[in-house]
DNA sequence: ATGAAAGCGCTAACAC
DNA sequence: GTGTTAGCGCTTTCAT
């Protein structure tokens, strides 16, 4: 692989001119000898390595991205929406997956700061301890994180409570008074919120919160699937369910399913994310579209404007949509 | 940031020793030296910048990944299982989208050369034109493909032909004899093989190959879902469907089911990869299991082997395998 | 407009 | 066992 060196001497000039016909813009240099240069880059097959230059400029145009699994649709979305302005903007993405385990997610954070990252997207799991915090400290103005974690950070939010109200509402319409709720774990402030959108339901509705229809499943249709027949199995089961994710209302669905009952006439059932699946499903699914990609793009650009030195929100909120499908028509 | 000087004069010390106490095991240090080192590394929580080290190394510790889209659940799991074993290796990876481009395939193999990665693992759109190749080229002993390329690069391959006969013949046993098929675009290569099973099933049990089954979709449930409907509104309509992905036989269901077919009683529906969704649909879709995961695992080892100077095999081929669920019970 | 040379932060000969 | 020094390939003053 050659070299800027090799491209100076086929060109007969200085690695210095050769430099400044391959970065433009900065200073002026003669055409006749920048069409010398280009022509000896080509023949080379010339490219600069990005490392050297890096190193040099304190700049790498690589930027990491922290999520759980990337193998999980909604961090797929959204790196997948970083990714598209990132390439725009000519970033690369360094990914880091964690599982959530608060070590990996350190050694993540050391990971990327050795490799120089221009910034860190955060996103799933927690970044509350000290450990992590003061790993990111160094990178402090070129962090953004998705969600809410309490950190002083620039974050990207979806509306998880409005949300979740808008959801249990709809149901309310319908005229189910009895609403079972598939949760998750009382770690993530997602699965919170989402309960809080229930209560706040509920509550402006003044129906009665009542725990024995509250459960928790671990997002994957399984959980969905075994937590509600222990739901539809108590005495004075509820009319309507209202899964934390889609993945666990499509098991909600297929154990209503196996237990004799009809969805909706006998269920109705309610998602939340609107995976491209749920359109597909039988019945096609009622649930509350969550805007992941624009979630990953908007990280992306506000982490361009941290390192461009602007000024950005502390917080930005996006909205969700209630999206009504079969599985929620009328009781 | 402190860099290796700073170590060294807290530590009262030379760069270098800091240097080999930093990066054990090439040399040997007095214990009492490193253990001064090692407290002064703590204390300025130092980071050796792997940008330099690389630089000087020629060895960036970074693997690119060229897919055509992070958020295409079937490439999200083959870069887990890339992850995986990465992560293990002390390897990060660079990810790249393409949307199966041709010019951005080579912009992102330029764009990787440049950051001087270690490897790369190419899956996804073709690569066969004289531009990719010789980008490849400067890389040669460093690249793994996921499918069948027909270029001289180690591939990690799913035998789709194996994985259709199989799912054709299981409908064939099931004593459907107008199979129809919802194929996709005639430039992938995995889509030709898929339709080569299904010719191979039907010549094995001397069905004649009726051109009025096939069709192409484009992988989506919408699309299976209108392939569908084309299909079964013909006279003499199949009485089971291959679909060639779990998302085009979602929408195949649906269409069915929007018909007013039962699935199975008067359609049978496999499809194929065995996404986790699958077993969740209603009816549990039957469909054939591709260990996605394990192409990525076996693709970044594959590739560790490479980089070692391992002598590596030209082709892996990784079996699918013939899950029957209630779409296809017994016609 | 161009070249010489310093230096980005690190590793690895090579001396001692 | 430890220090000195020469690069890795590049960008960027500073001269000219």
């Amino acid at each position: 692989m050659s070299k800027i060196h090799d491209v100076a001497k086929r060109a007969n000039v200085s690695i210095a001119t050769v430099s400044r016909v391959v970065n433009p813009g900065r200073h002026k240099v003669n055409p006749e000898t920048a069409e010398k240069v280009r022509a000896a880059v080509k023949e080379l097959n010339y490219r600069p390595n990005a490392l050297a230059r890096a190193l040099q400029m304190k700049k790498s145009m690589t930027i990491g991205v922290i999520i759980p699994d990337i193998s999980n649709h909604y961090y797929a979305e959204i790196v997948g929406g970083i990714q598209g302005v990132a390439d725009k903007a000519g970033y690369n993405i360094i990914l880091q997956n964690t599982d959530r385990d608060p070590d990996q997610i350190v050694k993540s954070i050391y990971l990327l700061r050795e490799k120089i990252v221009d910034g860190i997207i955060f996103s799933g799991g927690t970044i509350n301890g000290y450990e992590p915090l003061s790993a990111l400290k160094e990178l402090r103005d070129r962090v953004v994180v998705i969600g809410r974690h309490d950190v002083d950070f620039p974050a990207i939010m979806v509306d998880n409570i409005a949300g979740a109200t808008l959801a249990v509402e709809h149901l309310i319409e319908l005229g189910h008074s009895r609403i079972g709720l598939i949760g998750w774990s009382e770690n993530s402030t997602t699965a919170k919120d989402r309960l809080s959108g229930y209560k706040n339901a509920l509550a402006q509705n003044s129906y009665p919160y009542d725990q024995s229809l509250i459960c928790q499943g671990s997002l994957t249709p399984e959980s969905g699937y075994n937590q509600a027949k222990i739901l539809l199995s108590r005495e004075n089961r509820p009319s309507a369910i209202f899964a934390g994710n889609d993945q666990m209302a499509f098991g909600a669905v297929y154990a209503a399913i196996e237990m004799g009952l009809r969805v909706p006439e006998d269920l109705a059932v309610i998602g939340f994310d609107n995976i491209p699946l749920s359109s597909f499903f039988v019945p096609p699914l009622s649930t509350i579209a969550v805007p992941m990609s624009e979630l990953g793009s908007d990280s992306m650009e506000t982490l361009i404007g941290l390192i461009a030195g602007e000024q950005v929100a502390r917080i930005k909120l996006h909205k969700t949509k209630l999206i009504v499908r079969k599985s929620t028509l009328s009781k």
